[in-house]
DNA sequence: ACGGTAATGAAAATCATTTTCATTTGTGAT
DNA sequence: ATCACAAATGAAAATGATTTTCATTACCGT
């Protein structure tokens, strides 16, 4: 089959660990790098297949891509415009685990994220 | 704007309560309903708006809209067959109050999943 | 250099979902 | 009952992410 584009991976790196494919080759056409979205698919999800990253899904449907061991953070998002802060989940990610082993759920992860409307709007 | 046909409502219920949108028109064709599929995605999303149903994803990005109660809670799913458990946030809830109010949100509200594969899994 | 396999990407195909817009239906006032 | 207007409907087109196709190119071992 194919293998992944190692500067898909670096990139994905680059964006914080966590973008979706289109985000991704934007990412890379804006810095000049040649590259079709086609071959950021393909690299992604062999990236997947060999447990590099993790795929979860945006609310939107969109599949976003996850660096997997990279502690992760989750967002607080105002609905009004936009802006978004990075939080840690400290609190959540105990209570995902616990309440996963409680119905004997196992390979446990979570999404979570808080929106409001923020100071300024 | 637009409300809910209740035959909408109704095919829902009829399929246990949880369906893709694509799922419940060709259940309803075949029921030898007439209905367009538009109207079948505005009356979901009105459900949605109403919060009588809920709105999930499945892996391959499709969503799929279920019934749910009144009372606020999470959902723990499983990622192979799709079970779906429903788990109240106690946690949850206070940790997206306070997080939001440290940062001068307000109008707070939150979203939380977990997931992972289930013991017949 | 040669032959074969893997990687690449442009363009077309898919598929769920949304938008547009013209038509129909329902409702309330008169 | 009739007129007028708002809401509902659905066919068709548009959108946007993702996948597939297929012809070309890069790479590797001989």
């Amino acid at each position: 089959m194919s293998r992944s584009n190692p500067r898909v991976l670096s990139t994905l790196e680059r964006a914080g660990g966590f973008a979706s494919a289109q985000e991704v080759y934007r990412l890379m056409q804006r810095e000049g790098e040649s590259i079709g979205l086609t071959t950021v698919y393909r690299s992604l999800q062999s990236l997947v297949n060999d447990k590099i990253v993790d795929v979860l899904r945006r609310d939107d449907g969109e599949a976003i891509y996850r660096l997997c061991g990279e502690s992760h953070h989750h967002h607080l998002v105002c609905k009004s415009c936009g802006e978004t802060v990075e939080i840690e989940g400290g609190a959540i990610e105990k209570w995902a685990q616990l309440i996963a082993e409680e119905h004997g759920f196992r390979d446990v992860g979570h999404t979570a994220e808080i929106f409001g409307i923020c100071k300024k709007c």
